[in-house]
DNA sequence: TCTCTGCAAAGAGGA
């Protein structure tokens, strides 16, 4: 039987005697799941740790359990088989069970610090690449070389000389060749490469180096003389051994260890077993032994404590890791087995730091709850299945040149969040237990409605499911870590509070034109810590800061440029290539960066020196903050980091970019939409709002406005702005349609003569759409475009995906019909804004005031406000709007 | 049923 639910109570652990000596029990009393009944769970011997984890709250599922009828109630007991999971929806990753089982401490210090840079771990990539490729039958050669190639810019960072990394590599594949040939298996199909494991039992993902016969092989590229592998790389293989048992009929019974340098370890001076290849077998023990691994993780991250090293047997005399774990634990004054060194951050430092790592870690949970969201199989359970593309007809797959493969697919036509570009799980219908694939979306929703995605090893093409990635939150906990550990004392102190940012405007005019705008500049170039520039729409925010980094240019200074998304990067690189800088480098994937910035585009492969040198002596380098936080980019450092839509950034987020620099700018504004977070937590807030709070004397308001006609931009001023935006020039405030080319206004119906204006078509909001409010836009638009206005000039926004589709149905292609959120940062001549909501504005959407602003400010000559009157009056934010746009 | 973008992930070493 399996049981699962919250946990009431857990008894204290105590010894008996039974048949078979003295054992321990511990019991644990549990408010099932699915009856919502209270029932008690004994757990034995080693399970008993289980019970020692255990706090109220938490969620306990036990499978396989022996049922005890005692008293007339129903109990559960572990017994031959049972295995007890902690937490089962915190999904653990299999490489962090290993790091634990080395030393707890270790997975904590690579979950804040990340892995730096270092050859061993190029090589280590490396290697398993070209692993991966001679699986797939590729010829050695050409993946050796390959492969290194890809890794320029790494090599060159690190100054590795590509002959002799050309030569290791390939000792090493030969020793993977020879185990290959060795084996009695010849047939390609009894291999398979890289395989994304994800276990909804036992709460643990990973990615198996390769799966043969339905057992997990793992490749290390370090020497073992001994034996037996060693034992956290049996730990590993034996979690993947578990994920592969719960998918397939039976657990595997052995794993295979493969420790290419063994094969170019010298003989004569060696007497060890040099075989590269190392088997062992897996038992009951020790697949419960990495459960119980695995729970302790989950509980320690229940309550967010933070391992001393006390937990695991590890020495840390022979650990790598020993100076670095001293020295965090000495920054953050953290017990630790291994001591600390060095003086610890000041107390308010120590409180940030911790603040900060459990929102982040809040959020990391939120990811791990969009993993139950691949498992939901029936049609009811997918009710937000638009996470998912499901019921694809598959059409065909090729094999491509380099090995990966490219799987093709009809679609139903259904609406999701998986976009071109996209990293997607890609199955046979089956994310979890079938066969799966992690693919890039190549082609979505063509005229024939094909999908095309490339993946590496082939899969029957029938459904695809965003990957849920920890990425962004692994990403948070580094900046913070470089931030707050690494940043010299004065650094902080204006981020601390502990002093008053310095700020020396240079004499000179630069913008001789908007006097906000230059003193802004002149901020910006004479601020000793930070400056802060806050831009309102269409106030020219993007050209400030593309002068901003000119002049520093002009200065000698080296810039980073960044934001939260690509496309915000594209758009000030843009900027600063209109004011004649073309010497810049663009750092970011090929998928991610706009097609007319490729050719500033870092290519990451090719001569190391070649790679290195162009990030080295790049005086621009432009990277999402994401991209900031890559290995790559920790290595490099910056005179000023100038940050575009800051208010759209978390605040460890924002340290990823700023803390690769002495001083930064940050220029947003905190009146349009907040980062976007799944969980409510200090992440909800930027650093710029926080800052431009703190230290107003930091900041310039850029007050004149380059978009609205005056009528449109009064009510966003008077309410966002405390009236301070106005219109920049006479012929800004009073443009109107009628200044289009061929518009004539006299065309238009009465209602929408006016600049700003109000429609009641008197719907009903079903769901997330209003039908009635989508042929109300309808009709405006046509009005429009009856008039004279071309389709590429007006913009429909609506609040919801749902309404968006329903409108996008209606109206030509060529008109923009997308989110609030979505908007932000583009304006048309023509801005039609449908509200939906009808009899109350009960949802969230609505409750952040920001999104109206964004809404409202895209539109330049005329804006149609479609919705409910009544509804909207019930608050008083809306009531003001309806009251402006009547 | 709220909105949303980033990211390949996992990769090493030795008493």
């Amino acid at each position: 039987m399996n049981v699962r639910g919250v946990v009431v109570g857990v008894s204290d652990g105590k010894t008996v005697s039974t048949d078979y000596g003295e054992s321990e029990l511990v019991e644990v009393s549990l408010r099932e799941a699915e009856s919502a009944e209270e029932t008690t769970v004994t757990l034995w011997g080693k399970w008993t740790e289980a019970g020692a984890l255990l706090e109220p709250g938490m969620e306990l599922a036990v499978y396989d359990a022996d049922v005890d009828e005692y008293r007339g109630e129903t109990r559960y007991t572990t017994g031959d088989g049972t295995m007890v999971v902690v937490e089962p929806d915190f999904i653990v990753d299999v490489t962090n069970v290993r790091a634990w089982v080395d030393c707890p401490r270790m997975y904590y210090l690579n979950k804040i610090g990340g892995i730096e840079l270092a050859e061993p771990v190029v090589k280590g990539t490396i290697v398993h690449e070209v692993f991966g490729d001679l699986l797939r039958g590729r010829d050695v050669e050409a993946a050796v070389e390959d492969r290194v190639r890809e890794a320029g810019l790494d090599l060159g960072l690190l100054g590795a000389d590509v002959e002799s990394m050309t030569e290791s590599v390939r000792q090493h594949a030969q020793a993977i060749e020879g185990w290959l040939q060795q084996g009695t298996l010849t047939e390609r199909d009894e291999y398979r490469s890289e395989q994304t494991l994800i276990s909804r039992r036992y709460g643990l993902k990973g990615r198996a180096d390769a799966v043969r016969r339905g057992a997990p092989v793992e490749l290390k590229t370090g020497k073992n003389t001994k034996r037996d592998p060693r034992f956290k790389d049996k730990v590993q293989a034996t979690c993947y051994a578990l994920i592969l048992g719960e998918h397939g009929e039976t657990t595997p019974d052995t794993g295979t260890l493969l420790y290419t340098k063994n094969a170019a370890v010298d003989r004569a001076e060696t007497s060890g077993d040099l075989s590269p290849a190392k088997d062992f077998s897996i038992g009951s023990g020790l697949l419960a032994f990495v459960l119980r691994a695995r729970n302790e993780i989950a509980a320690m991250e229940s309550d967010m404590s933070v391992p001393t090293g006390y937990e695991g047997e590890a020495k840390c005399e022979y650990c790598f890791e020993q100076d670095t774990c001293m020295a965090v634990s000495g920054r953050l004054d953290q017990e630790s087995k291994a001591g600390q060194v060095g003086t610890a951050v000041p107390e308010s430092e120590r409180t940030y730091f911790d603040r900060f790592y459990r929102a982040v870690e809040t959020e990391r949970r939120e990811v791990h709850r969009e993993y139950a969201k691949l498992w939901r199989q029936s049609p009811e359970e997918r009710a937000d299945a638009d996470r998912a593309l499901v019921g694809l007809e598959p059409t065909g797959q090729r094999e491509l040149d380099g090995g990966r493969w490219e799987l093709r697919a009809t679609g139903t036509g259904a609406v999701s969040k998986i976009r071109t570009g996209d990293l997607v799980l890609a199955s046979d219908g089956d994310p979890v237990g079938g066969n799966a694939e992690l693919a890039r979306v190549e082609r979505l929703g063509g005229a024939d409605g094909e999908i095309v995605v490339t993946a590496d090893e082939p899969v029957e093409l029938r459904r695809l499911d965003i990957y849920p990635s920890e990425l962004t939150t692994d990403r948070l906990l580094t900046a913070l870590h470089d931030a707050v550990l690494t940043q010299s004392p004065e650094w902080k102190d204006p981020l601390f509070g502990r002093a008053e940012p310095e700020i020396d405007p240079i004499e000179e005019t630069v913008i001789d034109n908007n006097a906000a705008q230059d003193e802004a500049v002149r901020m910006a170039l004479g601020a000793e810590d930070f400056a802060l520039v806050h831009g309102p729409p269409g106030t020219g925010k993007t050209y400030t800061l593309a002068t901003i980094v000119r002049e520093f240019l002009d200065r000698g200074e080296r810039v980073l440029i960044s934001a939260f998304t690509n496309r915000a990067v594209d758009n000030a690189l843009e900027a600063l290539i209109e004011e004649g800088v073309t010497d810049i480098v663009r750092f970011g994937s090929e998928s991610g960066v706009r097609a007319d910035m490729q050719e500033y585009r870092l290519d990451r492969s090719g001569d190391p020196q070649r790679c290195a040198s162009q990030l080295e002596e790049a005086s621009v380098v432009a990277a999402t903050t994401a991209s900031c936080g890559s290995r790559a980019m920790r290595t490099q450092s910056f005179d000023v980091a100038v940050v575009d839509e800051a208010g759209q950034l978390t605040e460890p987020g924002t340290l990823a970019a700023v803390a690769l620099a002495d001083r930064f700018v940050l220029v947003g504004d905190h009146q349009q939409l907040p980062p976007v977070t799944r969980a409510d937590t200090d992440l909800s807030e930027s650093l710029f709002e926080r800052l431009i709070e703190a230290y107003p004397e930091a900041s310039k308001l850029l007050d004149r406005q380059y978009r609205m006609a005056q009528r449109i931009q009064a009510y966003p001023s008077r309410e966002f702005y405390d009236g301070a935006l106005r219109p920049a020039t006479g012929a800004v405030a009073s443009q109107q349609v009628s200044d289009l080319p061929d518009v004539e206004s006299d065309r238009l119906p009465a209602h929408l003569r006016d600049r700003v204006a109000f429609v009641d078509p008197g719907g009903t909001q079903k769901g997330h759409t209003n039908p009635a409010e989508a042929a109300a836009v309808t009709d405006a638009v046509e009005s429009y475009l009856d008039a004279g206005v071309s389709e590429g000039e007006i913009g429909v926004i609506a609040p919801y995906r749902a309404q968006v589709a329903e409108i996008d149905r209606r109206v030509p292609e060529a008109v923009t019909v997308d989110t609030v959120d979505r908007f932000q940062g583009s304006s048309k001549e023509v801005i039609v804004v449908s509200f939906v909501a009808t009899g109350s504005l009960e949802s969230p959407i609505f409750e952040d005031y920001r999104r109206v602003n964004v809404a409202l400010t895209r539109a330049k000559k005329a804006l149609v406000l479609v919705g409910d009157a009544d509804t909207l009056a019930s608050d008083d934010t809306y009531a003001r709007m309806v009251e402006w746009a009547r």
